[in-house]
DNA sequence: AATTGGCACTCCGGATGGCTGAGTGCTACC
DNA sequence: GGTAGCACTCAGCCATCCGGAGTGCCAATT
């Protein structure tokens, strides 16, 4: 009973599970790929295999399924991630292309993914904290309001109104955005925070309260976006009439894409995965409502570390290396606008 | 056979079959209601109640349920928005008030109404075109770009990038920024093609293709706002284990609220309605996925007219007074806070 | 003329049972 | 180790049956 059968017997079982839908028998398998032995060699195969706890049978008597462990196995040994059309990807850049802001990169991105995969795809939105702080805008309201314009080199651009005791004096207001902007320009935004302090000595006693008032609700801004934000598209794509795998889990799934916590979550642990194209598959999500589900993500955005994430929400037998393929293009070409 | 009867007939039966969800017979439905007749008496204004179309049975010998023009009647006729608990209406007024910027403010809106309806909440982002200009700011990014922030006065804030043949002169960006924000500011948004056209004759003949890009940048952007954005929450609740009202059928209706462009069909619409909270029931939303849904809408943020509008959608058989109730709730408190 | 009681009729939904076919595990054999 | 054969299991399907809820209609009552 040699090793690599054995893998090869997951293999086709997966893919023909991914295919049809239906429990795998050993007959079905020699048929279907050229594995050059008989069903009763294969049954001995797939004994081992659900052993080893790789796939199991939904009552005695079936076909296999794959269970968790399985498609992780196949996910990272078994298969490559497939490569996409010349014209696929023309088509991809060119969609991108046309977005006109970042909520409009983020959107088509969103929607296109979607697209590809067929299932529900996750964009998250550029983190502030890391990336570099282009201009500070400050902007007099009258009625003693002041509106805070940040924008950053990635087009991202957050805004706040500043409450203040008085009317602001112009011309400090005038000199405050210019030493804004001498200071940080250029920084990351992570690192304001003590830049912006030092900035408060440099004014008249008189001046500080405005000062303050404006560098604190900078330091707000900054903190508070460290909880992000995602952009969720596709999750018509889940109810398909075609692909009928959840109908009755499907409400917890929803609810579960529904908390932004719980993919942030996700989305900040697999940042740390070695793989450049990372999955969580099954309960490896650790939430109640994703167990019958997989989600596939990348990050994009960066030159070295990612500036954010983007992935695809599927069920357990979505097309992996597919999957896997298309999240990986989308990443790259979304890199490649925001640094353009 | 008395008319008065047969409304208070078909009130009840609205009433038992969003409760029950069963279709309702003649006999459960002189128990449940104090209707002082016999069901006999009962069944034969069912049947006249049948002829006018206002109800069905779903298979000969089952009980009776609702058309969309039984719906229509109640809705029309028979049923009275409730009020809202006086710590309900605190709730809602504290929650929003909490938010931070325009944004928030929606999103905590569509959570809000979500919650309270136990359905999909819309609420549609409040219209540039109808808002009025409290700023113009123009950054220059280097690189021969050009950033346009357009901020009105509830608190939306848009922005562009422009793309220059050659780097903007800082004095004639200064003196462009100045004569834009004399000229528009205050006015609304709609209007505001005839200021700018006028402006660009201002400019020496050599500063004329700047002034034309931003001009025409901000052209576009009023152009392209007037298709507008919504946002949505709770679709979650179209699953909920607890009410299988759709199980199968949810596919298209996921599908048609993923389609922006059909709800906001249906938003504009309603703005046309006489009533202040309006509804489209079931294939009154002429649309296909929508058939067994309801959406229930009213608008906010406006003095006079409304700025945007606010809704909930739900099943054919939803809680009508009740969601009404929400629905202009939430409304009010908005407009409350965008006004403030 | 409206209401009512009675009655025959319809039909959904769940329960039961038999059959089929796919698929397995095992054992004996190469 | 690989293979062939065989007995066994069980989900899924179909057909049948039955009870109950609810109707429509008619004749009797007020």
């Amino acid at each position: 009973m040699s090793e690599d059968r054995k893998l090869d017997v997951l293999r086709a079982i997966v893919e023909d599970y991914v295919a049809t839908r239906e429990p795998v028998g050993s007959r079905a398998l020699v048929e279907r790929h050229g594995l050059g032995v008989s069903p009763a060699t294969i049954r001995n195969d797939m004994a081992a295999l659900e052993e080893g706890g790789f796939i199991v049978q939904p009552h005695t008597s079936a076909g296999r399924v794959p269970t968790d462990k399985g498609y992780r196995l196949f996910v990272d040994r078994l298969s490559s991630v497939k490569a996409l059309s010349g014209a696929q990807s023309r088509a991809i850049e060119d969609f991108l292309a046309r977005a006109v802001d970042l909520d409009d990169v983020v959107d088509r991105a969103v929607r296109l993914l979607a697209q590809l995969t067929q299932q529900v795809a996750v964009v998250q939105y550029p983190s502030l904290r890391r990336s570099v702080l282009r201009h500070v805008e400050l902007v007099p309201l009258g009625e003693r309001r002041l509106l805070v314009v940040i924008i950053t080199d990635n087009g991202r651009v957050e805004q706040r109104t500043v409450e203040l005791a008085t009317d602001p004096d112009l011309d400090v207001v005038a000199v405050l955005r210019a030493r804004l902007n001498v200071a940080a320009v250029g920084r990351r935004l992570a690192e304001l925070n003590t830049v912006l302090a030092a900035l408060i000595d440099l004014f008249a006693p008189d001046d500080a309260p405005l000062v303050r008032s404006v560098v604190s609700v900078l330091e707000e801004t900054l903190a508070q976006e460290s909880e992000e934000r995602v952009a969720l598209g596709g999750t018509a794509n889940l109810a398909r009439a075609n692909g009928s795998d959840f109908t009755h889990t499907l409400g917890p799934v929803l609810e579960a894409l529904e908390e932004q916590v719980v993919l942030l979550r996700l989305l900040t642990e697999m940042a740390e995965d070695a793989a450049t194209v990372s999955a969580r598959i099954g309960r490896e999500t650790q939430h109640e409502g994703l167990l019958e589900t997989s989600f596939v993500t990348t990050g994009y955005g960066g030159d070295g570390d990612a500036l954010a994430r983007i992935g695809s929400i599927g069920p357990l037998r979505m097309d992996y290396p597919g999957t896997m393929a298309s999240v990986r293009a989308v990443a790259r070409y979304l890199t490649r606008i925001l640094a353009g």
